[in-house]
DNA sequence: TTACTTCGTGTCAAATATACACTTTGGTGC
DNA sequence: GCACCAAAGTGTATATTTGACACGAAGTAA
């Protein structure tokens, strides 16, 4: 089939022609006050490697023979928190040549991969959890993760940065139409709660009152005969969101 | 890094670990009556199978070893059509462990590629072509390409109708804030060409006052001193779309 | 000139989006 | 128990958008 399939067999058939193939995730989390993503700081010390190339990096791992996508993008995200069940989405597949070739990635792959030279191309999924679901695994790869606040994000690994903001682009897109604001959220919570999240995710004020009609009008959001404690002022109703099959 | 990362050390230093990676177009054209979807036939004679097991596919290619993603769908549309600069988007990854390992396509794959039985995951792109600008290049693997309407497309290869259909599903939700529509039509168009391809694209019908309604207010959207000609009936204004920066 | 076919146009009603400010409620501390 | 604090909760008026709907105009062909 055409010029390009004879190349392939030319080229494919060597040994640096191998590319690899990952997920990486970025995982948000929201606190009541900001929205958070789960960063994975390198272990530079198994790996006997200077401190201060330590670089945060959002989860991920080489897709095994046998998995589909989606159950790697599950496998690495449960080992990570443990939760399964959650909201992922695939939204981005990043395979420049060069992703994971610049020098300070390559150091940290060396004492690591198999293969570190090889071209590895990733498929990029987010995913939402409420944080008080969360329970960190015990084990060295979740131990080192920890949630940091999307404007506060360092520098990442490979192309770590871009991709976090294709993220959360992609999550901005997908707040209206597919309501993904309630997988943040804990089962109970205040309209209050639901507008800052809406603000953080879209960076922009709303205005309480239509944001509060709007809201109303969605029949998937249950008000409940409960109120929220422990505030000092006025204690505001909590609802539940219920999805629809 | 965990338990995960050690089982890749063991799993993917085997013979079969081994993915590749291909690029997938949907390659959209419209010729005023119907959208339609530029499809390969395998190409049964060459590699010396019997003609019933011959079928169509989407055109794609296995990713170079350094070609980026887009490049690669560039490369494959080019060799397909000639053209270039021409819209392509890349919109999901498939990649189900057994997606080429089904029997009707073992028998191609056998006959054409060096690892007939690896894993292939596909990154799939749609592209829109001007119909009046598509030229066919004289090699064996446009030769064998063909509009086939996209209500008309028989069983594909691999996944492929699955992955033409989530093409359209998104080629439909980008139509209306992505204004792809143009990339259909030629330089110079009548709104009655705009509304049907609109109407094809989304499945349904518009109100013709409303439709023109929308479109007059998009100032991308030019009108020029020309009518068509060569109708029988009263010749529609010409427009011309003006992509802004 | 007639017949045919598609082009091109406006209005009204309904729904939705936006802008905007004050009273209520519960908790705390005196 | 009163005063204060802080956030909760609520309504209206205006502008904009959407959706439904029908007929004369322009050109071609016979």
């Amino acid at each position: 089939m055409s010029r390009s399939r004879n190349s392939d067999k030319i080229m494919i058939n060597t040994a640096t022609a191998h590319i690899d193939i990952s997920v990486d995730c970025a995982v948000f989390g929201f606190d009541g006050e900001a929205v958070n993503v789960l960063l994975i700081e390198q272990d530079t010390d198994q790996m006997q490697l200077p401190k201060e190339t330590a670089q945060m990096a959002l989860p991920g791992d080489l897709v095994l023979p046998d998995e589909s996508l989606h159950a790697s993008a599950r496998r690495v995200l449960k080992e990570l928190t443990s939760l399964e069940g959650i909201y992922l989405k695939q939204f981005y597949t990043f395979g420049s040549p060069k992703r994971v070739a610049q020098e300070k990635d390559q150091e940290w792959l060396q004492s690591l991969r198999m293969h570190p030279e090889r071209r590895v191309i990733t498929v990029a999924y987010y995913s939402l959890v409420k944080m008080d679901e969360f329970t960190p695994q015990a084990n060295s790869f979740a131990a080192r993760a920890q949630w940091v606040k999307i404007d506060e994000v360092p520098d990442l690994a490979f192309d770590h940065n871009e991709i976090l903001e294709s993220a959360v682009e992609t999550m901005q897109s997908e707040l209206m139409t597919k309501h993904i604001g309630f997988e943040l959220l804990p089962e109970k919570f205040t309209l209050s709660q639901l507008q800052t999240l809406y603000e953080l995710i879209l960076d922009k004020k709303l205005d309480k009152r239509n944001f509060r009609k709007n809201i109303k009008r969605m029949d998937q959001v249950i008000p409940l005969d409960e109120k929220q404690t422990g505030v000092l002022h006025k204690p505001a109703q909590l609802f539940k969101f219920e999805r629809e099959e």
